[in-house]
DNA sequence: TAGTCCATGTAAGATGTTACATGATTCA
DNA sequence: TGAATCATGTAACATCTTACATGGACTA
């Protein structure tokens, strides 16, 4: 047990330094320079994060040039472990309480899994949220007459956000599905 | 400094006490039947944020029944805790980082602020993703021809994100213009 | 040579997770 | 009486936040 014990920080390091290897400082800078993910810059969140990648043998560090700079690349291990996370299943707690996981997950997928993984977890997720709005449909149905019009909104809010999540799922499987080749 | 020191599930806990006293255990199973909040339902998470809400005076729990069951109902000091989260300005990182937040925040409004403090927030809510959008698109547009498709769709996901919270608070701000009344 | 980046780190504290523990009450 | 449910708790562990510390390199 206890093996998926990375963070979601620790698997989005994971995926920056397959992309490329990088210092930390670099990696600082990506979070706090790009919009693409709301993770801490903050080096008492990175720095400790890429000790424990290290410690676990899932990423290398070397120093380089005059500053005391450590590149980090990942490991042959770092990289199963990568891809092990990503295809795991997608289970219904994934999507009620964890959807930015599994946009961080399918995220990196081009580079680490084939195209085949790629549709398998879309229509995974596809499939688990197809599952779960009618339940949440039914409850809003039922109980927004006694709810305030606040509560009423912020219920709204959430069923809207798995429904634009649903659309994705539609045009990414559509995206896979147009592009030729794949595999890995 | 540290004034707000409560988490996310703390304030959750206030907002439902607010509405009416209960037991941690009621909260607990509120968490577990309810799909309106993806907080965690376990005995680990929910009797130690209750001890640190009394211990901080914002909530007053006594014992009621055979069962060792403990009814908590929040403080005056508690309200006004819970009112200043409410209503404290929204920040760009609340808008990066945290709109879940900001939806709590919202979800339990029309029991504790009145309607003038809803539409502020509403206001700024929409003002914070105008203002962050346009460079969150400005970036993809760039980007795009670079970004591997699982990379690009993830961004799409984001922004989809925040349009669907813009387009969200558009129809929450109609919805109380609408309102007749209101105040507190 | 003083200030500003670069680059990494640690320490204290809060919170959350998982797993285990405990005892009362209800019901078959 | 045994099992399920009610109801609360603790302990170990991992992680993140904030704040502080350090020292090299570059540049005005």
């Amino acid at each position: 047990m206890k093996t998926d014990s990375n963070s979601n920080l620790g698997f989005a390091l994971l995926g920056l330094l397959w992309q490329s290897p990088r210092s930390g400082y670099d990696l600082r800078k990506f979070f706090s320079a790009t919009p693409m993910m709301s993770f801490s810059d903050s080096p008492g969140a990175i720095y400790p994060a890429l000790r424990r990648l290290e410690q676990r043998g899932f990423i290398r560090g070397q120093a380089e040039g005059a500053r005391r700079r450590k590149i980090f690349q990942l490991t042959p291990r770092g990289r199963s472990e990568f891809r092990r996370w990503q295809t795991q299943p997608i289970t219904r707690q994934d999507v009620v309480r964890n959807c930015d996981a599994l946009v961080l997950r399918f995220a990196f997928m081009d580079q680490s899994v084939g195209k085949r993984d790629c549709l398998r977890f879309l229509k995974s997720f596809q499939r688990e949220l197809l599952q779960y709005l009618p339940g949440l449909r039914e409850y809003f149905r039922t109980n927004r007459r006694h709810m305030p019009a606040s509560g009423r909104l912020a219920l709204q809010n959430g069923i809207e956000a798995y429904e634009g999540n649903l659309r994705w799922t539609e045009v990414a499987i559509r995206t896979y599905r147009n592009q030729k080749g794949g595999s890995s």
